[in-house]
DNA sequence: ATGGCATCCGAAAGCGTTTTCGGTTGACTA
DNA sequence: TAGTCAACCGAAAACGCTTTCGGATGCCAT
């Protein structure tokens, strides 16, 4: 109600230092274990709580770590931010370290800040998210020497923490289960090969081709953008190719929700002539007609798992190369992965010459 | 790179006291403009930035603000939250206030964040979101006397800052247009009563029946979970009724597209024999076929907005009464809405014997 | 000259912790 | 009985900034 309690409190109350009383709730090892309990009883009286300020600048630890989020980019509608959000908050708040959200709008502002965090360390370390095939951050970062965990990996990220979903071997799984149906004209719709991820599934899907014994023919090797009207209009472009492919394996749910309504728009049926997998495992994804098979990544957690890694580091209790966690996704089987089909409808909008069965062999 | 620079270098190297660096700096009156500008210039060169802890503890502020995000209730995957916390932290960081992110997973733990924060005042002031109808933070917050600013409103929220849409202004102006196409027998899936939106927006739905001279039938006021399988479960219930409604108005989008799927599975066409009219202007309301048309509320400016009512009242530049701001929501058109139509398929799930017409009159 | 009044700046006392260093006990060994 | 050594605690110096208070200076009017 009135003042709040400090340590001198404490220490008059109990005839005690203000040194003795700090190094008591801070569990020192040259404290009786009989004062500490006294302390600590006062303590929870008294209703204390330590001051944060005058802690961190007495410690020169700020027991704060920073998210950068993805917002040059534009990904802010992405589901999977509250959840890591959440997860980090509350694994921190279980230590009693803070959370605090930078949000740059470009890459000159998260210099700044990084060049911030380097000189008055007011952030113990940083989680990164969306990371670049080439992604600067992680040099910079390294050089500024300023600990550092990625949702993500990239180039050089061979020293430095990072977590990650097996991107490359999700989508070979995800062709093998394709090809495995029968499918033998199996396309890929990727995202922007500025982003490692989108380059690692582009990478599995060539994989799981050839490990099927089936050839990548490059114009079943689409890019776009990340967005609905990005995936709708790489199926498009797919459904004008002479071998229009069978199935088409696609670099996020919400591309993939494109592709469908391309196929639609094509007068073709997602899952009937045209299968369709994406990624993400979105719950919306659930709720079209037919829903969509997608490949989902253990989410919940990885929040959680950045902070403890992160904690680490700055504790110095583990090596950055030490901290990395390669995660594996999983199929969701729903509705738009099936075996192919040999009747197709030879509507006006489709043209499909040379593709009057499904045994053909793969466009060169 | 070595030491950060801190007063004492700039006071040395310009031959002043270190009070006279900081009020420069701070740009209080006693400085002359002429010695701010070298103080200025000095500490540009050496890259000063002020230790953020020093100066929280010697000032008493914390210049930071709290967001305590929705997590008890589940709705983490919630799309707006990473535009909101986004436009929180660019609000707050142009203002060189920091935003830390609190995720307490039940009531309990939100209370003792609010009396940590009364205690320590080691965060400026909250923003809450997600509130209920009657909801106990307002008291608890006022008592305690922290500043902060809500998202969305509650009952007794007069003499509090908030910011909220129109709820009950839409969905009148939702049934309205609905009433004007034709309807008659408008229904309304509504949502979890505790919630001061669902409860707002339900009023709204029955003050626009009025305006159209219709009835509000106890049965056509639905109540379910805020999920797609709430809203289909609850358009299965409607579609049971002896007179079927001819249009939905649902609490949201994915409500909506869970009752767009009942209908489906009925045998019946979302915006041709039952129109639907979601909430929240989600992204992927369009990507479904047909695209749901709904309501969108501007919420690229929530945060920033929130950040600056709370900043005003934390520096006491304005009272929490006078803080308060209310959106319009807009329709957007799609194709879940449309006129009437005479022709319902009689499918032998749907049973309509008392509907032989759009004409007649609504059930008491 | 004297007083009064701005204007500008320095000295110093905080802010509430942490942490090093040394000092005081008492018990135990020789 | 003196010496040694833990075990335990207090004094005091940081940490880097803010802010009050008063002192010095110069200017003008008396």
């Amino acid at each position: 109600m009135g003042e709040p309690t400090k340590l001198k409190v404490i220490a008059e109350r109990l005839n005690l230092s203000e040194s003795t009383i700090s190094r008591a709730l801070n569990d020192y090892q040259d404290i009786s274990s009989q004062t500490k309990k006294l302390v600590r009883e006062a303590a929870r009286e008294l209703g204390y709580e330590p001051n944060m300020h005058a802690r961190r600048l007495a410690s020169g630890k700020s027991d704060t770590i920073g998210y950068v989020m993805p917002v040059q980019d534009g990904q802010l509608t992405e589901t999977f931010l509250g959840e890591l959000i959440a997860g980090l908050a509350t694994s921190l708040a279980g230590r009693s370290w803070d959370l605090t959200v930078l949000a740059p709008n470009n890459a000159e502002e998260e210099m700044e800040i990084f060049q911030k965090v380097a000189r008055t360390r007011h952030l113990s370390g940083l989680v990164i998210s969306r990371t670049y095939s080439d992604d600067p951050r992680f040099r910079i970062l390294r050089d500024l020497d300023i600990p550092f965990v990625s949702h993500g990996r990239s180039n050089d990220c061979a020293d430095t923490a990072w977590i990650d979903v097996d991107n490359e071997g999700a989508f070979a799984e995800m062709t093998a289960y394709l090809a495995g149906l029968g499918h033998r004209h199996i396309a890929h719709i990727g995202g922007p090969p500025v982003y490692n991820f989108a380059r690692q599934r582009a990478e599995g899907w060539r994989r799981g081709l050839k490990e099927a014994g089936l050839a990548a023919a490059p114009e079943y090797g689409e890019t776009t953008e990340l967005s609905f009207e990005g995936g709708r209009g790489a199926m498009e472009r797919l459904l004008k190719l002479d071998a229009v492919p069978t199935a088409v394996c696609c670099v996020s749910d919400v591309v993939a929700v494109g592709a469908m309504q391309a196929i639609r728009e094509a007068g073709l049926h997602p899952g009937r002539e045209i299968s369709v997998i994406g990624y993400d495992g979105l719950d919306l994804g659930a709720w079209l007609d037919p829903p969509l098979t997608t490949m989902r990544q253990p989410l919940q957690s990885a929040g959680r798992m950045l902070a403890d890694m992160l904690i680490k580091l700055v504790e110095g209790e583990s090596k950055p190369c030490d901290s990395q966690e390669l995660f594996r996704a999983s199929l969701v089987r729903r509705g738009t992965a099936n075996p192919p089909v040999e009747d197709w409808p030879e509507g006006p909008a489709l043209d499909r010459q040379s593709k009057t069965g499904n045994s053909g062999g793969v466009p060169s």
